[in-house]
RNA sequence: GCGCCUGUAGCUCAACCGGAUAGAGCAUCGGCCUUCUAAGCCGAGGGUUGCAGGUUCGAUUCCUGUCGGGCGCACCA
């Protein structure tokens, strides 16, 4: 930006001794301050034991003869308050960003600050063990805006969803296809209330009927379950039952069908969510391809392992964890931490010079284990990255609801989509900080969807395609004679897109690009509301037609980013 | 008990890593369609930023304490 060095040389050429000038220019409160701000001379002032009023005088000085600045895209430069120095820009500035715009579109806003570095980012994640609920829906939006966002920064980005198939759940899975495949046979089986108990695993058993018809029915009244007192003891031999029943070439077909049939639904809800995945990665992979013992072993000699009551353990208190962790449990299965710590590895040995987990906020406490792993390993443990998303409290009618993928109590989120649309799905996701709490009233979502904020912004979209369908904005156009106050906001507004985009990218923060979109969106209707653009004056009409070509392209561009559809019409 | 997150208008949330007069939406009240899309616009009311201290030119933002909410503290995943 052009006010960004001139700014940064003058101070040079002042203050030749400063280093790390942490300039930064904004948009001002108020419009009286001017279409930028800097607020460099409060900030020189305490290392420069001078007044920030001096100090701004004297870059004002530096930048002006005689009252009139040097440079010819800027008016005036104005010193108020404690010692803001506000600029105030001339319509040739603006001719600029309208001509770039014009020139770019699409691509407009588009940076390559990542020259091609390749990011890996993981999200989503759930458990194959049922359908995603609305919860792992603010993930889903996140993860898949906050990867849009880094390949527009010009990020080369991976996304990948880690499929934990491996770990106990998926047994408990295929013990509840199973019974609920013996109860389509007419048995009635033992039936904990700690199984999987949705629809959808019926819908399995029903494909499992169908392929294998009654091959796999066995009689259970031989399983003991009066004799347990402890439900997950309970679980764990009724699966053992099961496996030894049928034996692993009935277990197996079983397991696989109930992982395929939920990845498949997982991946067709996903991906009528705008959200495709690179790459599936099965846990079950490290185990078979050697990568799980190759990691304990590259802990192991990285000399910060021991063995304690039969266990293998990784001290990663040496790296600031709470307790040490435990890597091969007593009965010599690898902890789900340890195939973690596999996973990473992988990805690291994939090239990848960062890694991006978008995470439940439940997960945090897990953070510090996987970085001391990393650190142990001789990695930076700055490379891994851990954004935690917040869950979103559902409500339905002033009522908290619960979520339970076992007991099958959950609101999917294809129902979400369904009821309320993808474009406002997406778009209510991310327009709350992620690390925010969220409350999500589903029946207010519902009644109120056409009052969704991201109505407005589409609006403004197809107002904006209207008027341009009738008259098409010109190849040139003189932007001096955008001379009103509401013009020349929109104009100055339009000119932090590329700020905002590049922040929201890097700070993984879209909803600052929700809140900008909004806001230009504001001004767009309260403009359009009270000027009309087809005019008869062609200087004026080209002019605020070109301004609207512009403004077309931003929404477009910013819409597109957050996965949420522009219409010409609404 | 320890750790992480959090507390801003009646409700849901912003506030550009310490800057100028803390902003939107919803809800409430009052106006605007013979004019390019009223899914819109204009106006009104609504605040001691949980509370108490501290740091400095300046604090919603940083520090300490305190109160309230969420989450986590497994040889589960």
């Amino acid at each position: 930006m052009i006010l960004f060095t001139l700014l940064q040389t003058t101070i040079n050429q002042l203050y030749p001794d400063l280093s790390m000038l942490d300039i930064r220019i904004s948009r001002p409160t108020h419009a009286q301050f001017g279409d930028y701000s800097s607020n460099i001379a409060l900030i020189l002032a305490k290392t420069l034991g001078k007044s920030p009023r001096d100090i701004a005088t004297a870059i004002r000085n530096a930048l002006t003869v005689q009252d009139e600045p040097t440079s010819p895209l800027i008016e005036k430069i104005d010193i108020a308050g404690p010692g803001h120095l506000n600029f105030f820009m001339r319509p040739a500035f603006y001719q600029h960003i309208l001509t770039d715009i014009q020139q770019q579109q699409a691509h407009y806003g588009r940076q390559n600050i990542g020259q091609g570095e390749r990011w890996h980012l993981e999200y989503v994640s759930a458990n194959p063990t049922g359908p995603l609920h609305v919860g792992h829906g603010r993930g889903a939006a996140y993860g898949a805006t906050v990867a849009t966002l880094l390949k527009h920064m010009g990020y080369e980005v991976t996304q990948e969803y880690y499929v934990n198939d491996a770990g106990r759940q998926i047994n408990i899975l295929t013990l509840s296809v199973w019974l609920r495949y013996l109860q389509l046979h007419g048995l009635t089986p033992f039936f904990p209330d700690n199984v999987y108990q949705g629809e959808y695993i019926i819908d399995i058993a029903k494909q499992l009927q169908n392929s294998h018809g009654e091959s796999l029915v066995v009689n259970t009244s031989r399983f003991a379950h009066e004799s347990f007192s402890d439900s997950d003891a309970l679980l764990d031999a009724y699966i053992a039952f099961c496996q030894t029943s049928i034996g692993a070439a009935g277990y197996q077909p079983i397991k696989a069908a109930a992982l395929r049939s939920i990845l498949d639904d997982i991946r067709l809800d996903l991906a009528e969510f705008g959200i495709v995945f690179n790459q599936w990665f099965s846990e079950q992979s490290l185990l078979d391809g050697g990568a799980l013992p190759q990691a304990i072993q590259a802990l192991e000699n990285s000399g910060h392992t021991y063995h304690q009551d039969n266990a293998f353990w990784f001290r990663s208190t040496t790296f600031g964890d709470d307790k040490d962790r435990v890597l091969v449990r007593d009965n010599g299965q690898p902890t789900y931490f340890a195939s973690d710590v596999a996973y990473h590895l992988h990805k690291l040995n994939r090239g990848f010079t960062r890694l991006i987990n978008i995470w439940g906020s439940d997960h945090h406490g897990y953070i510090p284990r996987l970085k001391a792993a990393l650190q142990a390993l001789g990695y930076d443990p700055a490379i891994l990255q851990v954004e935690l998303v917040q869950f979103a409290n559902l409500f339905q009618d002033g009522e908290r609801l619960s979520m339970s993928t076992r007991s099958g109590e959950f609101v999917t989120l294809r129902t979400l989509r369904e009821d309320v649309g993808r474009d406002a799905a997406r778009f209510y996701y991310v327009m709350r900080r992620c690390d925010q709490h969220m409350d999500f009233d589903l029946s207010l979502a519902k009644s109120q969807s056409k009052d969704n904020p991201v109505y407005y912004l589409q609006y403004a979209h197809a107002r904006l395609s209207s008027v341009l369908s009738r008259n098409a904005a010109a190849e040139q156009a003189d932007i001096s004679l955008l001379t009103s106050a509401e013009e020349r906001s929109l104009l100055n507004h339009l000119s932090e897109y590329n700020d905002v985009v590049m922040r929201s990218a890097l700070q993984f923060e879209p909803h600052l690009l929700v809140q900008f979109l909004h806001n230009l969106a504001g001004d767009f209707h309260s403009y359009y509301n009270a000027t009309k653009i087809l005019v008869d004056d062609v200087g004026v009409r080209d002019a605020r037609l070109a301004l609207a070509s512009a403004l077309q392209c931003i929404f477009n561009n910013g819409l597109t980013l957050l996965g949420v559809s522009a219409p010409e019409q609404m």
